[in-house]
DNA sequence: CGCGCCGTTGATCCCGGTCAAGTTGCGTGG
DNA sequence: CCACGCAACTTGACCGGGATCAACGGCGCG
């Protein structure tokens, strides 16, 4: 089951400001940029090469990621349908990371002045977006913090709620269970640990009837013990609806 | 020796737009709004609060933290003089993380208003200043990188350099020794490791020849070398003239 | 002059890394 | 329909970087 993007993306939206219907329809407008289709394991786009588009992503899991000279990767941050991989990013003149899609991943190739007028006409679309950039950077520092201080189990643990709420906020989890499409390597790269450590530590999540957890499906069997392990604290996603204030009908 | 705040944060900016001789005005100023000090060791702001102006550092250095409820804190962000420490976090409802003083802190409190009219007035500022937020943004990247993929001593020497190219970039540290209030604790919780071990660490780097640290200050003695090891990659910093296309003149 | 923060040192432990082999499952082609 | 191949997952044995626990020394400040 899928659902068109400005869905998915006016839904995330809506939890800051709500959206005229003449602002919905301009969200709409934005299918009518190129909609391009990359393979798992492919790049969107690598390091150093100069950002051109915007990319909303459409359908489909990807990870802006970094890479020592060692070889060695690092997970920075994950994308869901909804996501714009890289907002602002074309003021730059390299990128400093790549993305790279983890299941196959459908996207909008947005010119950067559709962006802008889109910014320009609609005021309050533009603040949502600013305030959306705000909670992905809220979203690094949270994992900053898991890296920098929650030991292996916490690390998971705290992944799989954040994850969930993402998912959940745009309608693709109510149940608890949804499509998880990354490996235990990409989990690993994620975690800053090895697949062999991530893989013992989600079979110990498993038999603690925590998770419940297949090649590409994470079921959720007990969140507020999940939550509680991870020392879950939803104020960084900033799920509650800041910006009743911000009403279209101002 | 101080240096005015405009002056930093001007040289700051200028390294992506070149700005006017009225662009230069409006920076200054910024210097009428309040000024305000704290002590090392207090807060600027704390988690949970009402962010109601953006801060705007003149002199001394702070950091953005974290904490876990089992007492764990992590340090996620640095600031210098002409640092601004939350730009846009007055959009957010509530704070998701603290600002702490490290040494005495000086910092122009901003109402949101004077930054949403310098921004409309001078857009070639507001354009500079969404690049500076985008630098941090791949700062913290980087950080993530570190915490996941480097070991001790490659974490301390890339966050040495990274400050070295930070605050030269600001003129404090032209030759290669420069103020470092941040104690071993404070390394501790920037680097995720704990104390003891960020002291053993940095005898080793002392040791090797490749730093001379005292209580408060920092000396680069071999750059190339502790590069190297800390295996830095310029680019997350954006160093380079990148708007050098941006001129005032155009 | 004494208290507290900071840096230093030593002894010991353990979480997670490393190395090395399987095993499972799925897509592909003969 | 089966054989093959590859990618992902799993398991076991061992190792080691960094954590932990516990003192102690130095210096800045009241």
């Amino acid at each position: 089951m899928t659902m068109t993007i400005d869905h998915a993306l006016g839904r995330k939206l809506e939890r800051f400001a709500r959206l005229s219907e003449e602002d919905h329809r301009a969200l709409r407008r934005l299918r009518e940029a190129p909609l391009r289709e990359v393979e798992p394991r492919a790049d969107l786009i690598a390091e150093g090469d100069e950002p051109a588009v915007v990319r909303l992503s459409e359908s489909g899991w990807a990870c802006r990621y970094k890479h020592l000279p060692n070889g060695r990767r690092q997970i920075v941050g994950l994308f869901v349908p909804g996501d714009f991989c890289d907002l602002n990013v074309y003021i730059l003149r390299h990128l400093d990371h790549s993305i790279g899609a983890i299941s196959k991943v459908r996207y909008y190739a947005l010119p950067p002045h559709m962006i802008e007028e889109l910014v320009h006409d609609r005021p309050r679309i533009g603040k949502a977006l600013l305030w959306n950039e705000l909670v992905q950077a809220s979203i690094q520092r949270e994992w900053l913090l898991t890296l920098g201080q929650r030991n292996a189990r916490e690390r998971l643990a705290n992944l799989f709620v954040e994850m969930f709420h993402r998912v959940r906020s745009i309608g693709l989890a109510g149940d608890g269970k949804f499509e998880f499409p990354l490996t235990q390597t990409d989990l690993a790269d994620t975690t800053g640990m090895t697949p062999v450590h991530t893989n013992r530590t989600i079979q110990e999540l498993r038999q603690e009837g925590l998770i419940d957890m297949d090649r590409r499906h994470l079921g959720i069997c007990d969140l507020a013990a999940l939550s509680r392990l991870a020392m879950f604290n939803a104020g960084y996603l900033h799920l509650d609806r800041e910006g009743e204030t911000l009403d279209a009908a101002n």
